[in-house]
DNA sequence: GAGTTTGAAACT
DNA sequence: CAGTTTCAAACTC
């Protein structure tokens, strides 16, 4: 994700550097090590940026040749297109006098291209000084073989696959993003960490900060201010907003990782890492004073410190180190406009909207309400218009569904009631909903902690589902409804991230659509498997989109006020956790304070009545919830 | 645009 | 490895 700044990075019109001798590449393939860097290949034409990507997966080295490092502070995006005259410039442009642009001073050498129209001074770094180029690459390399390799690391994983489709899946494709973002958390460090003084690590004298990054247990900076909880350090966000060039560098991590707000409680990432992982119980090893006066500063405790610790800096904190060594460097700059709190009111329109799907779909279906009727001899389905009035379909369909006894309501009730889980009882489920009811157990969470642990269900079949094909189009015209509006939602965060982390909302979109392409794109329905969390694959219905004609409900599984979905990990085979979403006799207000005033305005009050099923009210106006995301 | 500040890179 | 010097970018005026 890293790479997607270098939109305005790559050369796009200079030769790059192509110098390098041909063993070197050899090396660089088998040499082991991963580096973010493109090893150009000899007297080739700049990679586009996409394909560099590709190639950095398969380009290793243990000792990296001058690279393109689009992530690198040294390679910071300038416009490559002239102010002036609009003609494409490269992105860089030294000044360099004294090196002759053949050290790393130079930013051009240090990114491992030709200076191309810069204002250096006696300059080398050029096809007619081939020879003292090379002499100078092969001299840097010795000092540090690691000298031409991108200084802020990460490996950012390819989009996950969204393998379920269904309706709860939204929820898994949120959560899903979620756990990216956190991915991408975890890998962007400067890999030898920044050493300022004076800078506070707050200006681009830092190449920390330069890089969009917060400083690591890898610095040794001083007086540090560029970590998760530093005021000063959001102050300086909230208020520059002026650099639009280096907004637009750093933008491209913003959706996703503001989405989850990993600083919206002001507290280091790490400690909010997978599982709501204990702020204590995630301490690494290492424990140095440092660390923990840092841990101190980060939340503010300074003023508290007890006089137990009379070692502990009390000015100077050297290095922001995080507890762990695993700390998240990352700081988006939607960090702070997208909270948790959207996350989770996401997760809470996804609801309503499921509720308000199977209510559209009902009313468009009463047509076919023999139908329906058949099919509540196996299965239960919301009854009448009438009974939607004074309950939602949710809470209507969900308390037919109770008193009918089909093989699914058994199968289900069996299922989750055999462990004491809250999980209503002869309730039938949806496919996307068994698919989240997989999770539903919080034994769960310890599978979740071993890639082969246990299995959620021990050892009990997945939930079977026979669901007819009236039902599953009828799903399908829910997930429809669902995916659609999910799909509103992300493109108002696309135009978030027009403004903030473009790029990451995109891929967001992209991915949300990639499913409702995918749903759409079935033809036939039948089962399908997903993997769900406890390793076990869950049937769900792979319904026809073209025929939906019939009504249904979908049902989360809420307990105690609670609305619980799916958290998968990439394969959505191992990890899994849940995502508590408070439903509670609250107003989940969708809508947050910063509202485009050409959007509806909705507030969706969930209401929690004993435990389950939750009312959902609608405000006035019938259309689609439509998310409004703070601009 | 000149001068200053800053921190990485280079050097010892 | 630490201290110093060199260097060029970032920053200030």
């Amino acid at each position: 994700m890293e790479q997607s700044k270098g939109d305005d990075f790559p050369p796009k019109n200079e030769t790059v550097a192509l110098d390098f001798p041909q063993r070197k590449l050899v090396r660089q393939l088998f040499g082991g090590g991963t580096t973010n860097g493109v090893v150009e290949n000899l007297k080739q034409k700049p990679t586009p940026l996409l394909q560099q990507q590709h190639n950095q997966e398969l380009l290793l080295g243990s000792r990296s040749l001058p690279v393109l490092r689009p992530d690198s502070p040294r390679s910071r995006p300038r416009p490559n297109v002239d102010a002036k005259d609009g003609t494409p410039k490269k992105p860089k442009q030294c000044n360099c006098k004294n090196s002759k642009c053949l050290k790393l001073y130079c930013e051009c050498f240090a990114a491992g291209v030709y200076c191309d129209r810069c204002n250096c001074i006696n300059c080398h770094n050029n096809v007619g000084n081939e020879a003292a180029r090379h002499e100078a690459i092969e001299a840097t390399l010795d000092r540090n073989p690691n000298a031409f390799r991108p200084k802020i690391a990460s490996s950012p994983r390819g989009a996950q696959e969204v393998k379920a489709v269904g309706v709860c899946d939204l929820a898994r494709v949120v959560l899903l993003l979620v756990d990216e973002a956190r991915e991408l958390l975890l890998v962007a460090r400067h890999n030898k960490g920044c050493h300022c003084k004076k800078s506070g690590c707050l200006k681009k004298y830092c190449e920390c900060f330069q890089a969009n990054i917060l400083c690591s247990d890898n610095c040794r900076c001083i007086d540090c201010k560029n970590f998760e909880a530093s005021e000063e350090r959001r102050a300086l966000q909230n208020g520059d907003h002026s650099n639009s060039l280096y907004m637009q560098q750093v933008a491209a991590n913003a959706a996703i990782t503001g989405a989850i707000g990993s600083s919206g409680y002001g507290s280091p990432p790490a400690f909010k890492r997978r599982k709501n992982e204990l702020l204590f119980g995630a301490v690494s090893k290492d424990t140095s004073i440092n660390k923990i006066a840092q841990f101190q500063q980060e939340n503010h405790l300074r003023p508290s410190l007890p006089s137990s610790l009379p070692s502990i800096p009390v000015v100077r904190v050297v290095s922001p180190a995080l507890l762990g060594s695993s700390m998240f460097t990352y700081r988006s700059l939607l960090a702070d406009i997208l909270q948790p709190r959207d996350v989770k009111e996401l997760c809470s329109f996804l609801v309503v909207l499921a509720g308000q799907a199977s209510r559209t779909v009902s009313d468009k279906n009463e047509t076919v309400e023999t139908q329906k009727e058949q099919d509540q001899t196996e299965g239960s389905f919301p009854s009448s218009s009438q009974d939607r009035e004074k309950e939602p379909d949710l809470s209507k369909s969900l308390v037919e569904d109770r008193s009918s006894g089909s093989q699914v309501d058994k199968m289900v009730t069996d299922d989750s009631g055999s462990d004491g889980s809250d999980v209503p009882k002869g309730i039938p489920m949806s496919p996307g909903t068994l698919a989240l009811m997989c999770d539903e157990h919080d034994s769960m969470f310890m599978a979740a902690a071993s890639p082969k642990g246990t299995l959620g269900h021990g050892s009990k079949t997945p939930p079977h589902l026979p669901y007819g094909q009236g039902k599953a189009d009828i799903y399908a015209e829910q997930e429809r409804l669902i995916l659609t509006g999910f799909r509103d939602y992300l493109r108002r965060l696309v135009t978030c991230g027009t403004i903030k982390g473009k790029r990451k909302a995109i891929i967001l979109f992209e991915i949300a659509g990639k499913q409702y392409s995918a749903l759409g794109s079935r033809t036939e329905s039948g089962t399908q498997t997903v993997s769900p969390t406890n390793g076990n694959p869950v049937p769900i219905v792979q319904d026809k989109t073209e025929a939906r004609t019939e009504s249904g409900t979908q049902q989360l599984p809420v307990s105690n006020g609670t609305v619980r979905l799916v958290q998968d990990n990439a394969e959505g085979r191992t990890a899994s956790g849940t995502q508590h979403v408070p439903v509670s006799n609250g107003t989940v207000k969708l809508v947050q304070d910063k509202v485009d005033a050409s959007q509806i305005v909705s507030s969706v009050t969930v209401t929690s009545e004993n435990s389950f099923p939750p009312k959902v009210e609608f405000p006035a106006g019938n259309g689609l919830l439509k998310p409004i995301i703070k601009s």
